[in-house]
DNA sequence: CCTGCATCCTGTAGCCACTACAGAAGCAAG
DNA sequence: CTTGCTTCTGTAGTGGCTACAGGATGCAGG
């Protein structure tokens, strides 16, 4: 009589919390094991019943982990988000802590582009008595 | 009555070929038992003695890893480095495939970094009653 | 009620490229 | 001969998942 999967149901198997939120079933009950969500409520069967804070967080997990913050820092994260929290300070650390890594890695990244590109446009890729490649592979520091 | 270690030695201790490197010990252990690099002979005494030929071949893995090529990736490259052959087109296939990869993520991160350096940006780090950082975290996609 | 099938469970092992030990042995200088 | 550094093998840990194996559950159709 109801409907087969309410739209709107305040429950979710870890299938449907897993479509619901984009994160992979094994990768939630993985981020259980390691204590960053909380342990939902189980059925007699042993099945995990999970509500509607469990999208939230899961989702905000999702969200961090696209903007490349590390688990160690959601944990803080999560733990600052909580309702009570007056200051955004530690939030403001992590974050700015985290676009310094990125930044980092961009300019590393770039520099390795360059140094690629260059290498890789000088090479003919016909047969060639020395590749520019192997060449700068070759090369001492 | 020799140098205690010749600035000119035919053999090298595995420390020794370490420093010469920047490859750490243990990376060079690391890298025999995967077979990236031969097994050097060894001493009565069980201890890797290297020669000119090891400095090599493990600069050119270094300077492979630095341009952050895969150790597979590196296998094949060594290969193709031996001498008689003749084209380096393989060479040019591998540069080529990774070079797009570090293009690949070198957007993703330019994109990471535009996101989080505005929402941090958008945060003043004292008590606010809403933080933009979390609130970017909370948004729904 | 029974069958079939999708989903779910736990637990373990694998991925990459190292790094970090533990515990033993070698080796050269003093 | 002792001291202390280096080296040896083997194993386990890192991060963040992913991929099974082998079994249980739950629901729909017949």
């Amino acid at each position: 009589m109801a409907a087969i999967t309410n739209a709107r149901a305040t429950t979710l198997t870890i299938g449907a919390l897993s479509s619901r939120t984009g994160v992979n079933v094994e990768t939630i009950r993985y981020y259980e094991r390691i204590c960053l969500i909380p342990a939902p409520p189980k059925t007699g069967g042993g099945r995990r019943v999970y509500g509607p804070e469990h999208i939230q967080i899961l989702a905000f997990v999702r969200r961090s982990r696209e903007l490349g913050f590390s688990i160690d820092d959601i944990r803080a994260l999560l733990a600052v988000a909580e309702p009570g929290h007056v200051s955004c300070a530690d939030v403001k650390r992590i974050a700015m802590a985290h676009l310094e890594d990125v930044r980092t890695k961009l300019a590393d990244l770039a520099r390795l582009e360059h140094v690629l590109a260059g290498t890789v446009a000088r090479c003919s890729g016909e047969k060639a008595p020395a590749c520019p490649v192997l060449d700068v592979l070759n090369a001492s520091a």
